[in-house]
DNA sequence: AACTATTTTTAGTCTACCCTAAAAAATAAT
DNA sequence: ATTATTTTTTAGGGTAGACTAAAAATAGTT
């Protein structure tokens, strides 16, 4: 396993490979590179049996590809918290840094590393982390999209793209935090989201499907 | 700059290359590669100015090689300390882990484990870890095998390679302690090491060289 | 000084990972 | 149904980093 083997299989997972065949396009545009080195990646891959392929159609992670992906979040997800929580990194910041220790990080360090945090269960955006078998965590969330006006509901789990948790950062929406969702403008118009204090937020369209929550009672 | 360029660059500095020319059979026992392999990767450093070559004799670090060599050795025993401090590996554990950490680190990362860690002198085997700016902190140590009987010492620094620390961990030197040279074999012999509180302790003639005291008066 | 052994370099190959340009297949539009 | 567009694949090439085998240079020995 290379880093950059190990990439291109987060990314198929990142895109839904673990349901759904993920086409060559879609990882051009998340990798930033030429059709063709997909192809070739792909190859590679196939080699191994990480993934699966259906020609012109795309890709999909086999068992074993599914296990790699999950550990390697697992790794990243806990770089993130120790980042976050003992060098001070912000949420918007762990990110580039995780990315790179994830590739060289042993199983020992890992679990050494998961004990020296006291085995956290969340990443510092609300990622649940994967276990040490590979298996994931179930955790009960909702799209924000899919909530109905009055539903009550605290913040679970935002996606981690750098400038959409600067974006929420200067929204004041951060996890744990417990909201109503007061209004939906229709033809995909704005959330308004308010607190038991009164304080309203209004969340783009599109935002709402990559903010998790969990909904009370 | 590449894992493999900053490896090669360490190996240098490592066999001496800050002062006297290494040669290509030092470079490959050291790193396990072939002759070949070895000029090979010195036509790609001599190109970006990393070393200075010497045609069938060997290689020295330039300024800018050194800068790197030093750098690498800062991020390499932050890591070392943190790994030994924070993790609870032994004194011969930590330098498979950090030799692949250092290669990922951001200079950022760096300067925040460092704080984290309270900014440490030395790293677990007494090394002392070089400054921001690549300059190295004067220390004023001996090999044990220039010391005369009769010299009271503190063990200062010991050479970081897994089995020799492993071999100390038996004799139970350790950093800090305490000894007086009680004999020195002749023939290259061993040496006789013996603590205030009578514990005899032999040391075989090659180990001197490899462990760094500090004279008291 | 000549021979031998060692070390370094050169020449030619290989894999991983990337590329561009062109061909082939699938999808969308008329 | 045919044409146009998009996507994927193939073909050919580049660089980094490794290799083996053979040639060239250095060092050691008689």
């Amino acid at each position: 396993m290379t880093p950059n083997k190990e990439d291109f299989i987060k990314a198929i997972f990142e895109l839904g490979g673990k349901e759904k065949v993920v086409t060559n396009k879609d990882l051009v545009r998340m990798l930033s590179i030429s059709a063709a080195s997909v192809t070739d990646m792909n190859t590679r891959l196939l080699k191994e049996e990480l993934i699966t392929h259906l020609p012109y159609q795309g890709v999909m992670l086999t068992e074993k590809g599914l296990l790699i992906a999950n550990q390697l979040t697992r790794k990243h997800r806990i770089w993130e918290v120790f980042l976050a929580e003992k060098l001070g990194y912000d949420w918007n910041e762990v990110h580039a840094d995780a990315d790179l220790l994830e590739h060289v990080s042993s199983d020992l360090l890992i679990e050494r590393l998961n004990i020296f945090l006291d085995e956290p269960t969340f990443d510092p955006h609300g990622g649940v982390i994967p276990n040490q078998d590979g298996t994931v965590p179930e955790i009960h969330s909702t799209p924000l999209i899919e909530c109905k006006v009055g539903d009550r509901f605290k913040i679970q789990e935002v996606d981690d793209q750098e400038d959409f948790l600067e974006y929420l950062l200067y929204k004041k929406v951060h996890l744990g935090k417990e909201y109503t969702l007061a209004e939906i403008e229709p033809y995909d118009g704005p959330l308004t989201l308010e607190t038991s204090a009164g304080e309203k937020t209004v969340i783009g369209h599109k935002a709402a499907f990559k903010i998790f929550v969990d909904i009370i009672e």
